[in-house]
Parts: C-alpha cells; sequence; structure tokens
DNA sequence: CAGAATCCCAGCAGATACTG
DNA sequence: CAGTATCTGCTGGGATTCTG
C-alpha cells in the first residue's frame, strides 16, 4: 500500500533478491522438486534428495515454511509423524522448478558435450 | 548410446546435478536473466546485476561458456569489445528463469507477508 | 521418527591491486 | 575496457551428539 516497494531481483539488498536467494539455494530447488510429487514426511524426503544431511534438511524445510512455501503438519503420535507439502503459492513455484528440472535431465548430455569441446579447446594452448 | 547415463538431480554427484548446481548458483540465474534481453558488454553486464563483483562476473561467465549456454565474442580492436550472449541452448534455459523470475517479482509480497505470519506465531512462545 | 545443538573446516566470494 | 592474481574472511554445510 505504501509507495511501491522494490521486488526487482536485479537489485542487490531488494526482497525480490532474497527470495531469489532461498528459492536458488543449493538444496531449496531440489527440496520444492520432491514435494511437487507428493506431500511427504521427512525421512523420505532425506532418502529422496542423495546427499542431503538432516541438519539442512531441516533448515530448508524452516526457510521454505517461513516464506510460505511449505506446510508443515504433524500428527501426534507416539512415534512423532510430520508431513510437508506445498502451499498453493509453493505449488506455483515448483511449476516453474520442475521445467528447470526437466531441461536439466533432457540437456545434461548436450551440456558435457559443451564442456569437452571448451576443454579441448584450451588445452590447445 | 552407451547404457543410460543417470542425469537424475535428485541423485549427488552426478552430472545433472552438477549442473543443477551452476544454473542455480549465487550469479547464473541473474547473469542468464539478463542476457535474456540480449547480447551484452562487460560493464553493461556489471551494472544490471546489482551487488556482482567483476570477479564474480568474470567467473560466472566463464563457467557458463564452459557449460555452453553463454557464447564470448571479441572484436580486436584498440578498446577491447567483448559481447556476450546466449547460445542456443541458453535461451532454453532462460525461457524457464525468466519464467522464476517473474514468478518472484509476482510472489515477493505474498511471500513477505507469509513470513510475518510466521514470525508472529514464533514469537507468541 | 523428527529434529536441535555444537563443533569445525573448505571453499565461495569480496577487496584490492595489477595487466593487455 | 575487460579482465586476472592474490590474499583473506566469512559462512554454508558436514559430522557428530543429544532430546522428545
Amino acid at each position: 500500500m505504501d509507495a511501491e516497494p522494490i521486488n526487482d531481483v536485479f537489485v542487490a539488498d531488494c526482497p525480490g533478491r532474497h527470495v531469489l536467494d532461498h528459492v536458488t539455494s543449493r538444496w531449496a530447488t531440489l527440496l520444492i522438486g520432491a514435494l511437487a510429487e507428493g506431500p511427504q514426511r521427512f525421512y523420505l524426503l532425506r532418502d529422496r534428495i542423495g546427499g542431503i544431511s538432516e541438519k539442512m534438511l531441516s533448515q530448508t524445510l524452516r526457510v521454505l515454511a517461513r516464506d510460505g512455501l511449505v506446510a508443515r503438519e504433524v500428527e501426534p503420535d507416539s512415534p512423532p509423524k510430520v508431513t510437508y507439502r506445498l502451499t498453493p503459492l509453493g505449488e506455483e513455484l515448483a511449476a516453474h522448478l520442475s521445467g528447470l528440472i526437466g531441461w536439466i535431465a533432457a540437456s545434461t548430455d548436450d551440456i558435457i558435450t559443451a564442456q569437452g569441446r571448451y576443454d579441448a579447446a584450451k588445452s590447445r594452448s
């Protein structure tokens, strides 16, 4: 309501830039991508995302929950059951990231080929 | 052609994961986004991307060039002129990232609101 | 099972200075 | 203008341990 907030990601230290940093942080992209397949429990997420530690999983989850992208649901059972799901806002984001992830899967071979060309050109002084 | 290479980003240390790391690295997303607006000179990119240092700009540019996403063109003039442009592969990527950047610009306000709710709920012990 | 807390290190990234 | 080189610090993130 007050003036217009600067959400342009190209401007340093503006809110939009911080959002970009959250969303493209090392694990957030994979986490959103994993949750796009459906709500999941903590340990399932850990198994799905190769290489993530429990610390980074819970830390990233907390940031995304704070941003309103992920919802956390606790069923108070004897063995605690906690489920994470995307919020509607998170689903929108997931659509974009899933597209990106799909493109990577399809293009990685081309990129590796390009790397080979680049390295070969460099080694020829 | 040989077997199937593992390009699934969810698998640790596979080629696809490395590509994801490049593409979502701190500056690469903004750099691709900036180049999506058209080929640009070095100093223009630096001015466009708030907060980037020359070191990180040239470093990120080099990684993306190696991946075959960005092309570097030198006109050997007295004042050196170097232009960077997206390759066709880079254009494909830019389409995905521009969508993401647009979503962020549109959703940042919602996210800030969510952060406020989250923090308020926490402070009430 | 689902985390929080602590310790600790590698490497990302910034500042500065120099070069073609 | 368009970088590279070096130095250094800061912090992202891993390993481990502990709790409800």
